[in-house]
DNA sequence: CTTGACCCTGTAGTTTACTTCAGGGTTTAT
DNA sequence: ATAAACCCTGAAGTAAACTACAGGGTCAAG
């Protein structure tokens, strides 16, 4: 199939199948007389996971790994990618947890302001920021 | 003083304080006589504004609007600050949230996998981020 | 046989928040 | 008086993940 087709199977632009491909993530395909790409249903697999992949957090440079390893799969180890997994895993708590930590803090300063109509002139929210008392 | 000592005192590099006056964060000082910035004590209270508001989650686009709503205090109201933090504590629950997401589905597709010293081929985390079934 | 939809390349632009660099003055200490 | 440390500007580079554009070839339908 080309490009177009692909781009509609998976829902995702002609113009990111070419970048992905620049990248490195998705093999080149063969071309046509004319020079078109011509894809094999294998390539809809390859989007496929590259959609999963970041749907769970994996940057375009950890899925290109994760690919890598997926064509190859037979000469690596279920450890292997899941000692990914937990990495990841593990750096989305720290996200969550920076997340967390901004949302307690601000809550804190967002709850020192009355939120009334009168001017901000002793704003609570103001002076904690302007405080180094983050 | 000059930008080398408030750089030292709020523990910001020189090339920042000058992008973030670049950016309209800050005001532009006076100059010396040799063209030098010439700050004074205020620019600290500004920068540890930006740094207190950037620690809980603004981009440098909504400190501008929040140090020129502090500049402005006077003629801004609580409610109209308040506003604004309590989108921001929306805004990091929501960040919070898709991570949570991402998290618990890595987490089911992590949990299959055996993590063991054999092959990928059959690897589960493997064949569920190929499939759709992020 | 031509029009519109599709494909190609290569380059440049987008966003955020800086950092680095080149090239050149100024101040301070010795 | 000279060297180190500091300051200036403007432009370019960085990372991530695309998106857009210019300029031009190709294919299917009527």
């Amino acid at each position: 199939m080309r490009i177009g087709e692909l781009s509609k199977r998976c829902d995702i632009p002609v113009e990111t199948i070419r970048y992905y491909e620049k990248e490195g993530l998705i093999p080149a395909p063969p071309r046509s007389a004319s020079g078109y790409r011509e894809y094999a249903e294998a390539s809809v697999s390859f989007l496929s996971f590259i959609q999963s992949a970041k749907a769970v957090g994996f940057s375009l440079k950890e899925c290109r790994n994760l690919l890598s390893i997926f064509v190859t799969r037979d000469s690596h180890t279920c450890s292997e990618v899941k000692t990914l997994s937990e990495q990841k895993l593990d750096d989305l708590q720290t996200q969550m947890q920076a997340l967390a930590n901004m949302h307690q803090t601000l809550k804190a300063i967002s709850d020192a302001c009355c939120g009334g109509d009168e001017s901000a002139a002793n704003c609570a929210i103001l002076n904690k920021l302007e405080g180094s008392e983050t």
